[in-house]
DNA sequence: AACGAAGGCGACCGATCGGTCGGTCGCCAT
DNA sequence: ATGGCGACCGACCGATCGGTCGCCTTCGTT
């Protein structure tokens, strides 16, 4: 019998072991990469364990991601609250876009992984739902930033959806790009000064492209 | 295995084939989540005839990934050879990949798939090692064009390993990202007029991110 | 005519897949 | 004390996984 010991009040649920473990193993390996089995023994649970926490496969895979972007989420609301311009407001959604991406090192690759994916995945559970509530969410927000901005004369003016993937890309896919990333970068991606940098080069992207020409 | 060139095109051979039913099932399924059953069925042969054209399927992998990346590394050496400024060079390798990636519609995820997956996949394939290859010759070669450029003091300094990244996350991100850039887009990533849009966006984003204040 | 290689086939292998089932254990309220 | 309950487990299921095997056909070479 493994010891239940330390059983204090602040440890983590079972169902907050799983998702923990089955968000590392899906980042790794992708969906159809990861065995129920394997999971069950990095969590150190019985495989039909899982089942009392999770009604199937895919309905763990859509809580995983339903979790990530309901932090991403989050994140995002609290950045643009604190209010400011539209250029100080989107850059601080960004910064912080970064330092979460950062500081959760299976989110970026979940996150470009369940768009490959979900084309697939069939069952319509309501953690899926859940899921593509956020992600609209999310760039609804950012949207209506950038129109804002557009109309106060601030932004010059772009193609908001175009400008959206092109900033998906800048800031998700390097923290994604695992040893790829890490083999041009000559360094961890997710290192404090990458990041630093990664903001700096995001930032100057933004006021190059996006300002409006009125200082020069 | 004596090396085998080109063939003319004529009926494709059923290794061709199964090569370019491998790349669609992969890109939309990944590595994992591609039986060799379902691939046999859909070239129309029996699976164990695929084992007379692949010694494995990690090795089947490899060599649909190598497949794609040499026809990269093609276009970018292509593109490079017609000659002209730093930045007509760099326009011209973008548009062309960006037209390669839109006229192979798995090209794109299957690269982004591959940069997330080969953390596994173990085997030291030769085909592996090719790609390993190609994708060195791709990033030099780019790598080498902005440093030119920086030298010849048409380009701003910058952070040369960053910007590839964020030009990866420009340009092949946006055609990987399936139904989700659909929606964004509100219409098809590989849409001949998006595709053109998206070229400007990416034009746009270098002259002025990298181009040296100095026509003024 | 003889032959070997190349390509293809179905049957089959052990392993593993996601998922189910019946049951045990400890806890807590009655 | 007892009975309901949530967490957990091992055993088991049919299906499918990647891969092997022996055999057959086709075809170019000699």
């Amino acid at each position: 019998m493994s010891a239940v010991a330390a059983e204090q009040p602040g440890e983590p649920s079972s169902r907050d072991r799983i998702l923990d473990a089955a968000e590392g193993l899906f980042a790794r390996r992708g969906y159809a990469g990861v065995g129920l089995r394997e999971l069950a023994d990095l969590v150190g649970l019985g495989k039909s364990s899982l089942f009392h926490h999770f009604e199937s496969k895919p309905q763990l895979y859509a809580a995983v991601c339903a979790r990530i972007l309901a932090r991403i989420s989050e994140g995002v609301d609290r950045s643009l609250a604190a209010g400011g311009s539209p250029m100080e407001r989107l850059e601080r959604v960004v910064d912080d876009l970064l330092d979460l991406l950062a500081a959760q090192p299976n989110d970026a690759r979940i996150l470009l992984r369940s768009l490959f994916e979900d084309d697939e995945l069939a069952g319509e559970t309501r953690e899926e739902l859940e899921g593509r509530e956020f992600t609209a969410r999310i760039m609804s927000s950012i949207s209506a930033l950038l129109r804002e901005g557009m109309e106060a004369g601030q932004f010059r003016s772009v193609h908001v959806p175009g400008l959206l993937l092109s900033l998906i890309g800048q800031t998700v896919f390097p923290f994604a790009s695992g040893e790829f990333g890490q083999e041009i970068l000559g360094k961890d991606p997710f290192d404090p000064s990458e990041v630093k940098r990664r903001k700096r080069e995001v930032r100057d992207l933004l006021r190059h492209g996006l300002l409006a020409p009125a200082g020069r």
